[in-house]
DNA sequence: CGCAAGATTTCT
DNA sequence: GAAATCTTGCGT
């Protein structure tokens, strides 16, 4: 079984942070197209939007990344360009979605100027609202992982390439002007770790969490 | 063209 | 600790 232990951090209130009365703006390639070392952490507190084929609408506050860039041996794309990875030197703000281990998706957001191969991995989620197929048990684990946020959001490789906004399958928006005043108080504060399940690269700090937050997908 | 390894998850 | 499961890309 999971670790479901329960935030130590008394100021962690994402209802606070983010209410669901405002919507904030959504982000575009512009603000994607910077270095994925400093847009990883600032993806920290954004919303995943998903609209499924039947008009459903999913969405899911981010709570952990991961980077990846030029120079990087963890990256798909640090050899060369192949047809898997080719998205990745394109424009910033496109999906870039991959099987791994035969089994999951991992979804990542294309960052950076074009031939500049790079990409932030979104690891976890809170999801906002229940789903209907989900019991309410399992909401706040259920995108507690690149390939749980996947299986959650009904992401797979056919999404890969796609723009990121609206109207698309996928998109994001900005941090709720209370998230981002909550940072500023030190309420809430991301943590910055080693990346996760990587051979190569394994000392690079590219990993940024939501500090305390239940929904990551592990500690440390 | 064969094959080992993989940005994971879950169960024993 | 190991299986599930299959694509990718490197080495032969």
């Amino acid at each position: 079984m999971e670790d479901l232990q329960a935030p130590t951090n008394p100021n962690l209130d994402l209802n606070a942070a983010c209410p669901k009365d405002v919507a904030p703006l959504e982000i575009d390639a512009q603000w994607l197209s910077r270095d994925s070392t400093i847009v990883a952490p600032e993806l920290i507190g954004c919303t995943l939007v998903r609209l499924m084929a039947d008009g459903t609408i999913l969405r899911g506050l981010i709570v952990e990344t991961e980077a990846y860039g030029p120079g990087d041996p963890a990256m798909h794309a640090y050899r060369r360009a192949t047809a898997r990875n080719q998205v990745m030197f394109g424009v910033a703000g496109v999906a870039y979605v991959y099987l791994i281990y035969g089994m999951y998706h991992c979804f990542n957001v294309v960052t950076d100027q074009p031939n500049i191969p790079s990409a932030v991995l979104i690891r976890a989620l809170q999801i906002e609202t229940l789903p209907s197929w989900l019991e309410p048990q399992k909401l706040q684990r259920a995108a507690a992982g690149p390939g749980k946020l996947c299986r959650a959001f009904q992401i797979d490789r056919t999404l890969t390439a796609i723009p990121l906004q609206p109207g698309q399958p996928l998109w994001l928006e900005h941090r709720h002007p209370l998230f981002q005043q909550q940072m500023t108080e030190g309420k809430l504060s991301l943590t910055q770790t080693t990346r996760i399940g990587l051979t190569q690269g394994v000392e690079l700090p590219w990993r940024w969490y939501l500090t305390d937050c239940p929904a990551v997908s592990r500690k440390g």
